[in-house]
RNA sequence: GGAGAGGUGGCUGAGCGGUCGAAAGCGGCGGUCUUGAAAACCGUUGAGGGGUCUCCCCUCCCAGGGUUCGAAUCCCUGCCUCUCCGCCA
């Protein structure tokens, strides 16, 4: 959510802003119904005053013993408009809700100019491509041979875009997640968290996937509402809804590792094979809650957090800064890393790092008190993969694979797989 | 699943249908005192929003409806928390 104040008093900037990202920030709409806003506001605040004022003046008059018959019948005249105004003024308040509701965050002024994923830009590389004295596999092959990688089983219990892990992959899987875990707790400064895979729509709301994306979603069929989480970000940003914490205790930083659940429905056909992009994946999460001066340099210690598992892991990623055009609806800023994967000869997401800023901590009311003035003021909201399971298990098997189909682990795993260096066929 | 209790400001906790945005305590902030700190004392201190914006007004006591001139207080519905019993990973 904006500012409210700054979508009212400087609409063209908003309007230009907005223009950056490719949104078409309606204006006309936005002005006929700020007008209607005010005008049945104020109407209705005149008629409120009126009442409380009369009924006021009944009740001294009946503690006096004076005849309130008159009076009451005045104050009874007055309600009828004030009902009329106030449901007018409801729906008009409903209807301002829903569209700032569906406004994107505005860019920040360091995001490049840019309407599409190719503008983007490759702020740094690290590592190099491997080459191969032999064509390399992907890892749905890969992981065919006995090592326990089968689409076909998932298929059955389930249906497209799921995998059954098993032997040492599922193991690798597990390993990976507590490695990532050990590292951003340990040496990060991160608090593990485990936290629900349900959540309800006001936390939905509040990190700004509800309303619009619900498609994306999977909704629980039962009468409270629930959905799974697509991200733990949800879940753990979500903390502070509703709450005004001490200054004294930011910034707050988790980490949580948990299942996400994506619908994928707006990508039929793509990344069809194996386990790029499933409906099911293992993530573990970074979040911050942070002071808003502190939210930049958050965002790039945040990634840079991130990318440490690369670095340990030995996987040869770049680090990318989205466009404005390119960045998700919450985000003011945002960088991407992604991991180079032999079999697609190109970088994909392995994580996404934004600083929303006070977007979704407007949307949840998440504050914190501020020191000097005592009062409460927005906090700042980030959060970054770091990483995607998944998509790490498929990237140490590329990219760590010889010419027998063996895959090498590096050495920051090994205490993870019980010492198991090499999963393959011997 | 059965039985009961309850949801009030940052926290604890009062609150006959009218003068209650709400007692009291704690905490916070400011001050006096002190070399400094603590203690003590004095003052101050909820949030959101609107306007004709150095002032005025509206809304909010879990949420949503209802009764009433007037609701934290009465009625209905829902949600949540706690205690006991049963069942269970």
């Amino acid at each position: 959510m904006l500012d409210p104040k700054l979508l009212r008093e400087n609409t063209a900037e908003v309007a230009n802003r907005l223009a950056k990202r490719g949104f078409n920030f309606d204006v006309a709409t936005f002005e006929h119904l700020e007008n209607q806003r005010k005008t049945l506001q104020v109407r209705a605040q005149e008629l409120q005053n009126k009442r409380n004022v009369s009924s006021k003046a009944i009740g001294e008059a009946k503690a006096k013993g004076l005849d309130i018959v008159p009076m009451r019948e005045e104050v009874n005249q007055l309600g009828e408009e004030l009902k009329q105004v106030e449901v007018a003024l409801a729906l008009v308040q409903q209807q301002l809700h829903d569209f700032c509701a569906g406004l994107p965050n505005l860019p920040h002024p360091s995001v490049p100019e840019g309407l599409t994923e190719e503008e983007n830009v490759e702020v740094r590389v690290g590592g190099t491509p491997p080459v191969f004295s032999f064509t390399p596999k992907d890892h749905v092959d890969l992981g065919a041979k006995n090592k326990g990688m089968n689409f076909e089983v998932a298929a059955k219990l389930t249906g497209s875009r799921f995998v059954v892990l098993q032997g040492q992959l599922a193991r690798l899987q597990r390993a990976l997640a507590q490695f990532m875990l050990d590292i951003h707790t340990q040496e990060h400064g991160y608090t593990e968290v485990y936290v629900p895979y349900i959540v309800n729509k006001h936390s939905l709301f509040g990190t700004g996937q509800l309303p619009k994306f619900a498609e994306d979603l999977f909704a629980l069929d039962t009468d409270q509402g629930y959905y799974l989480i697509p991200t733990a970000e949800v879940s753990v940003t979500n903390f502070v809804r509703d709450e005004i914490v001490p200054a004294s205790s930011l910034p707050l930083k988790f980490v949580c590792h948990s299942t996400c659940f994506r619908s994928e429905a707006g990508s039929y056909g793509r990344d069809m094979r194996g386990m790029i992009r499933q409906h099911q994946f293992e993530k573990v999460e970074l979040v911050q809650l942070v002071l808003p001066e502190q939210s930049l340099e958050a965002l790039e210690a945040l990634t840079g957090h991130a990318e440490v598992i690369l670095k340990r892991l030995g996987l040869p990623y770049r680090a990318v800064e989205h466009c404005a055009g390119d960045l998700s609806p919450s985000a003011a800023k945002s960088y991407d890393l992604e991991v180079w994967l032999p079999s697609q000869q190109c970088y994909r997401e392995i994580s996404s790092c934004s600083n929303c800023e006070d977007y979704q901590a407007r949307r949840m009311q998440a504050r914190y008190r501020h020191p000097t003035t005592n009062k409460p003021e927005l906090l700042h909201t980030l959060n970054g993969s770091g990483l995607a399971v998944g998509r790490t298990l498929v990237a140490i098997m590329e990219n760590f694979q010889d010419e027998k189909g063996n895959i090498h682990l590096p050495e920051a795993l090994w205490a993870y797989t019980g010492g198991v260096r090499v999963i393959g066929e011997e």
